[in-house]
RNA sequence: GGGCGAAUGGCGGAACUGGUAGACGCGCACGACUCAAAAUCGUGUUUCGCAAGAAGUGAGAGUUCGAUUCUCUCUUCGCCCA
């Protein structure tokens, strides 16, 4: 028996899935579509594990709906614009395009070596200005609608890198890579108006159905929702500051008010521009950075004004007006009323500076003198020092009636809020999609004009320069608009821009005219599974989700308004860490002899700390090669091992025996094919053909369970099943019961099951068994799946007494015979009366004694 | 603090609508082959017990003839929001 060799088989099978262009996908009517989708890559260089596990997920699903006679749609492409081409190029002195090029053909080749069925026809890049001139016009045209605006806004901003940077590349007040420290500064920056279709993207949730709750929950507390009111407090000490506007969830609790914060950005801020203690306080502020989560750690610091603002439901009630740097100016008004005695936040401010704390809930149990200490009361209770409003139920009553009793007085409205801001997607690098506009002398807006499109970037260029390199091209810049002289925008769209649409134009990516066709994206979408990491979760996803409605807001052609149907999250790709002196080591500078303890190579003598698994990432030093892993163990051995040991959507452990048990699966399985070839080459001696249907009821049986886990994102027991199917069969063929022909026909219904998972290994299998159908899914044979005998367990008092092999549908009193015969069982029912007995049919029967 | 989810052998994990808990794999032990080792094959492997047997799915209760599965309380962990 000749050695399964993966490399031949591996590349005979690529090469000719790619010659004879088998997974080309075309629109074809008469068949029902499926789009299956993966998060595309960035090129980095080299294709890492979580890529290897989300490409291996998506391929096992787009075969098997092959198999199952859909038209599948399963393209790839690249997410190529970003900073680390950038630095890459600015660190080594080269061309971020050809830095990416370079990347993006050598992970292409990663990734044909895993066999995926893609089709390759319809890559797409997006650095490449075939596509990014089709961007060019989205943004043009969201502008016409209103979609897109210009407007002044805070950036964190990097004094000595002269850029602007993400919420995450500031750690602890310091830029990550010039360490200084970093600055707010306003910028005039580009917006997405998604905040328009808040109510749109939370209510079209409730129709995801095959989306994880968890995801979700996560966009629609992302989107925030909160209803309550807006009311303005009339303000005395400055002539010049009549009133400010609050939003505000709690309006019930008003007569416990005992201050009013406002943000340092507020529109009264530039009454104190000229005092120099404000403007430090405001610049320590500014320390704190944008982030929420930073906001809400930090120390609460107020600034007192010599303002006083008044309670709008008693005139008489005046309380102080602070600066405090846990207001932010871009949710509500950027003004909120402080009632110490029921918000947490407000009470440490209150503490801090020493201000009334008033309750004005109590718990319905307690009495008028409940006061709070260190803790605020958030629960539900009773409304009460509160005037006209006592006695109203908190929240629900109380909420409402203050609404209804402000609206009347016109000092405030109803109103719903939405933590979600608008997306800025200005970034002032070169390595992005231009956007294409242009100002006047005057510093006016011009659109670039569809002849002059696309603005391509300039290549070959110096990266090296303080800020964006595009602000320094000066004859780039140059453009001349409807025969006025204008300069171009150097800001380049945030890389979501890019991959907010690329779904859309994997229907058309030879659209030269357009970013797709119509006829197109109506056959193939919506995307029907999507799936990708979490982390994308929010941003990604919802941001896909605005693009898809802007695109069909005030289009009536365009009527997709969800772009993804399924979305299926997979889990990371962990493994050990290992250290020594608090340095990491990666595994293939370990060695164990007996599993357990480790120790350097280069210093046998040296142990090594055995960390815990933890997602693999370059620091920790923790990453496998899976170019190093399909070299040596095949392609099909590392998409089984992938499977294998963990539900998709959990996080897996790579272990070293775990992926030489899947290449010796292989190995062992291609071994069983050979010998039942020979078998069934034979003639067969064994004339009595099938004298009991074991194989058949054993095939149509794991048939289902493997098509139901296939259905179910159950993969990794497909890989069970798999081991189930080499013991069953390894079994029948030593104790040689099976006839040739039952042998035939159902190994070759399991190497088309088997084919998903591990295509090279079962289309070399069923081409040796001279089998024609490739791409088909077998039947179920109804006949078999109906069996003619059952194991019944027998329970006394619900206790497991034994196991009666019966026929099926056997009655009641025969099986109660049966047990009475049964030596095993009988003698728990000896001497004991039976009070009762419940029978499941084909399941269970149990006996109640005494 | 709020929301969502999870907890099953030494490990990763199975168990369809409540009906044989621990499938399958890893690891481990023993055996065969071998001068020996590796590889391979075979047997065993939840715990306690020589055994009969008993206990057992994070803890405690409840519903039920019967609960890993349903309900409640709690503990721990993870994620998201604050």
């Amino acid at each position: 028996m000749e050695k399964y060799n993966f490399k031949i088989v591996e590349d005979k099978w690529q090469k000719h899935w790619k010659e004879s262009k088998t997974f080309k996908s075309e629109i074809n009517l008469k068949k029902k579509k499926f789009y299956c989708l993966e998060m595309f890559p960035y090129p980095s260089g080299k294709i890492h594990m979580g890529h290897v596990r989300n490409y291996v997920l998506g391929d096992v699903l787009s075969r098997y709906k092959k198999q199952n006679n859909f038209n599948v749609l399963h393209p790839m492409g690249w997410d190529s614009f970003g900073m680390p081409a950038e630095n890459a190029a600015k660190q080594n002195n080269l061309d971020p395009k050809s830095w990416t090029e370079k990347n993006i053909s050598n992970m292409k080749s990663q990734l044909k070596k895993l066999g995926l069925s893609i089709d390759w026809d319809r890559e797409i890049s997006t650095c490449s200005p075939d596509y990014y001139k089709h961007q060019q016009k989205f943004f043009l045209e969201l502008f016409e609608k209103g979609l897109v605006y210009r407007k002044e806004n805070y950036v964190n901003w990097d004094p000595v890198d002269k850029t602007v940077l993400a919420n995450e590349q500031v750690i602890n007040g310091k830029g990550w890579r010039s360490g200084a420290t970093v600055e707010r500064k306003k910028l005039n920056q580009w917006f997405f108006n998604i905040n328009k279709f808040s109510n749109d993207l939370l209510s079209s949730l409730e129709e995801l159905d095959n989306w994880p709750l968890k995801v979700k929950t996560m966009q629609k507390n992302w989107i925030g929702k909160s209803f309550g009111c807006e009311l303005s407090f009339k303000i005395k000490g400055n002539p010049n500051i009549k009133e400010i506007k609050c939003f505000t969830t709690r309006p019930d609790t008003l007569f416990g008010i005992s201050f009013l914060a406002v943000s340092v950005d507020h529109p009264i801020s530039q009454h104190y521009k000229d005092d120099k203690s404000f403007e430090k306080f405001k610049s320590e502020c500014s320390k704190t950075g944008t982030t929420e989560e930073s906001i809400a750690q930090a120390e609460k610091l107020g600034f007192k004004t010599n303002l006083l603002a008044s309670n709008p439901l008693d005139e008489s009630q005046l309380v102080p007006v602070y600066f405090a740097n846990f207001v932010l100016m871009d949710y509500g008004f950027g003004a909120v009323f402080g009632c110490p005695a029921h918000d947490q936040r407000d009470l440490d401010f209150a503490l801090k500076y020493d201000l009334k704390v008033k309750p004005v809930v109590k718990p319905k149990e307690k009495n008028e003198d409940f006061v709070i200490t260190n803790e605020a009361y958030t629960g539900p209770g009773i409304i009460f020092n509160s005037s006209f409003l006592n006695n109203l139920e908190a929240p629900g009553q109380s909420i409402n009636k203050t609404i209804e009793i402000l609206e009347k007085k016109k000092i405030g409205k109803k109103k719903i809020n939405f933590r979600l801001k608008d997306w800025g997607v200005s970034r002032q690098r070169y390595w992005g999609c231009p956007i294409p506009i242009a100002y006047n002398s005057k510093n006016e807006i011009r659109k670039v004009p569809n002849n002059l499109l696309p603005i391509k970037l300039p290549e070959n260029i110096n990266l090296n320069v303080n800020g964006n390199p595009l602000d320094h091209q000066n004859e780039w810049k140059k453009i001349t608009i409807n025969g006025e002289q204008c300069t171009l925008e150097t800001d380049t769209l945030d890389t979501f821009v890019d991959s907010s649409w690329y779904y859309l134009r994997f229907c058309s990516p030879k659209n030269n005219d357009d970013g797709f066709s119509i006829e197109d994206i109506n056959y193939w979408m919506p995307v029907d599974q999507y799936i990708g990491g979490v982390e994308h979760a929010i941003l990604h996803l919802l941001y896909s989700r605005f693009f898809t409605k802007a695109l069909a807001y005030r289009n009536n052609d365009f009527k997709i308004l969800e772009p993804f149907n399924g979305l299926f999250t997979q889990g990371m790709v962990c493994h050990e860490t290992y250290k020594i002196d608090n340095l990491w080591l990666s595994p293939d500078e370990v060695i164990s002899e007996n599993g357990k303890d480790y120790f350097s190579k280069k210093n046998p003598t040296k142990k090594v700390i055995v960390g815990p698994s933890e997602s693999m990432s370059k620091s920790k030093k923790n990453t496998i090669d899976p170019e190093t892993m399909i070299e040596n163990y095949g392609a099909d051995a590392v998409r089984f091992f992938i499977l294998s040991d963990s539900p998709p959507e959990k996080d897996v452990q790579w272990s070293e025996q775990g992926m030489l048990a899947s290449y010796k699966f292989i190995q062992k399985f291609w071994g069983l094919s050979s010998q039942i070839l020979e078998k069934i080459s034979k003639k067969d001696k064994n004339k009595k053909e099938n004298n009991n249907d074991e194989v058949n009821i054993y095939t149509n049986e794991v048939i289902r369970k493997i098509t139901y886990n296939l259905e179910n994102f159950h993969y990794n027991v497909i890989i069970a099943n798999f081991h189930e199917i080499y013991n069953f069969f390894s079994k029948k063929l030593l104790s040689n019961e099976l006839g040739n022909e039952d042998l035939k026909t159902n190994f070759i219904k399991i190497l088309k099951v088997m084919q998903p998972v591990l295509p090279h290994l079962t289309t070399e299998c069923l081409t040796k068994f001279n089998e024609k159908q490739i791409f088909d899914w077998p039947n179920l044979d109804t006949k078999y799946l109906q069996q003619k005998f059952v194991k019944i367990v027998v329970q006394i008092n619900g206790k497991k007494r034994g196991i009666i092999d019966c026929k099926k549908d056997i009655l009641e009193k025969d099986i109660i015979q049966k047990v009475k015969e049964n030596k095993d069982i009988e003698k728990y029912l000896k001497e004991k009366e039976i009070l009762k007995n419940i029978y499941v049919q084909n399941k269970i029967i149990n006996f109640l004694v005494k």
